[in-house]
DNA sequence: ATGAAAGCGCTAACAA
DNA sequence: TTGTTAGCGCTTTCAT
């Protein structure tokens, strides 16, 4: 690796001064072509790079907006990331992104470093509950946050529980009333938002709230697997299920498909793709990542063309893939093994 | 938005030295106590966070790994710079993902921003074909290519021509003779060589090529739908399908499905969610983006320990997922409508 | 049309 | 333990 060349190399190489070379990586034009030339050549001959740290840090304020989510090994997030990429490129905005690893920490590690790489502006997509950290962000730049609401920041969410509460009903239609929720993980606001839903669904038709059918899952899609296991496995196991995310439904549902176990109705909050194609096709409430993403970032530019704007909350709606798989009625008892119950 | 606070107003604010501050936003143990919670406390005041642009450009390396990819919102990628993530953030190196859109100009701007933000290395998986802007890199900074060979530097690839030729035999042996290749995108180096091991596959056994059959589709996934109509309405359609790639084999199996048309025999070139899954169950050679970029983040650190080391081509394995679809037999002629033929 | 010199925010000698 | 000073690579006045 030899050193590398800086301004004043090519400079010195160009028999000219740093400001003419200056004058030509940023193209201004009134230069004389003659110089231009020989300025393009000591550039190629040394490999030059312009410094774009040393640039932003002159100028205070580089081209860049940065996307920070919790896994880029996600449809939902890179889905999400490629909105605001089919936006940002056109307009000479490059786009870097940081992912947390569903870890708080890494979230504001990632923050902080964009902060300090003086992006324009960043869209803050991981989901988790905690967002203390946020607070000094606000005065410094513009940030938008993505299925997560906090005071004082503009957001972009899904009316979850509304979604939810809609699906579960469904479920609860078709003659359900063990329903397993499927991929819920604690840590995740809208998590939190869709079981309240389900489980105030349940209530409201006077059907039993038990925990056991609602495990606590990781992000790993194959936790999800270990999970529909275990809660098949129950003393009285659940005829349908409620599944929290995409990412975790087409685990389950691969999982369904290996164990044989079609027969359960499913609703998956989050569409996927092959859901349509599997047999039974699976019906979904499709949040459009895509869309939220683009929502955001149009809230991002709004914020920066004038800071002063108070923050929004925008809700982007959701829409219900009705296909076969919520529609498969519970079993009679008497197709079940008897299962032994107090009342007996 | 305020004014951004520098080192400078955290210095005044606490009473002390820049220096002092550097200190404490550094970790640098010798401090007192009582200056150290001063310094904290104008910190968290001022919301002042530290540039890392000024200060990368003082040290002149920054703790960041760039990773180029065509487009973030496909599996292949996502997945690949997830394995990255796993490794990098490990060992406090953050990573930083710019995508290209299929776009070789994006790929050149990418690269030139990702060296002048002080990358320590680049990890390169877009698939173009073209690369010679790459050559002035190879001296200022470590790069390793995934799935594209660049004489001069480190790459990771995987045997696609050898790969593809056992996958389609298969389909030949399986009787068919009007082999599609779905999703074939000429800009894209390792679909050339999967359509050279097609068509050498073809003649070995004396089948007539026919361009119709490997109709040209741009990278978006609807485009694959509409090209795997068009060779279904040829005069001599098709019997089987070999997918070009894991993105287009998707969609190309729902459109079946939409279609009706799960008769034909499919091979696909990269495995997807629920291919196991679908009926017929989806044969795949299974080339994991994981494992690629695992190898070639681990080639990056190589390289990043000792610069002068000999650029290596590490191959990486693929896996024959045997499931249904590539057993599929071709129809008998009789099945058929007649098709007019020169022969008559 | 071109150049000289100052300074962006920070860290690294070196001094105190 | 703390502070002073120089300078990273670049852009930007302001001269020329």
């Amino acid at each position: 690796m030899q050193e590398r060349a800086g301004i004043k190399d090519v400079a010195a190489a160009a028999n000219v001064s740093i400001k003419t070379v200056s004058r030509v990586i940023n193209g201004v034009s009134t230069v004389e072509p003659a110089m231009r030339k020989r300025v393009e050549e000591a550039i190629a001959l040394l490999n030059y790079v312009p410094n774009t740290a040393a640039r932003s840090l002159k100028t205070g304020a580089g081209n860049t907006v940065g996307v920070v989510v919790d896994s880029i090994d996600d449809v939902f997030f890179s889905s999400l990331v490629s909105a605001i990429e089919d936006r940002a490129i056109p307009m000479g905005l490059a786009v870097i992104v940081g992912s947390t690893g569903f870890d708080a920490a890494r979230e504001r590690d990632q923050l902080l470093r964009l902060a300090g790489q003086n992006v324009r502006g960043v869209i803050l997509a991981p989901v988790g509950e905690e967002h203390d950290f946020l607070e000094p962000y606000r005065s410094i730049m513009p940030v938008v946050t993505v299925d997560r609401s906090v005071p004082g920041f503009d957001s972009v969410t899904v009316d979850d529980y509304s979604a939810a509460r809609e699906g579960v009903e469904l479920l609860v239609a078709s003659g359900h009333r063990r329903i397993a929720m499927v991929g819920f993980d604690s840590r995740i606001q809208t998590a939190n938002r869709r079981r309240r839903a389900y489980e105030d669904v349940l209530v409201a038709h006077g059907i039993p709230l038990d925990p056991q059918l609602v495990p606590e899952v990781s992000f790993e899609s194959e936790a999800a697997r270990g999970a529909l296991q275990n809660v098949l496995a129950l003393e009285e196991p659940p005829t349908a299920l409620f599944l929290a995310n995409a990412r975790h439904a087409a685990s389950v549902v691969a999982a369904m498909h290996h164990l044989g176990r079609t027969d359960l109705a499913v609703l998956s909050f989050g569409d996927f793709s092959l859901a349509d194609s599997v047999q039974p096709s699976i019906s979904a409430i499709d949040q459009d990542p895509y869309l939220l993403g683009a929502l955001a970032f149009e809230r991002l530019v709004e914020r920066l063309a004038d800071p002063t704007l108070e923050p929004v909350d925008r809700t982007a709606p959701t829409e219900f893939r009705s296909r076969v798989s919520h529609t498969i009625r519970a079993l009679a008892p008497a197709d079940r093994a008897p299962a032994p119950t107090e009342r007996g």
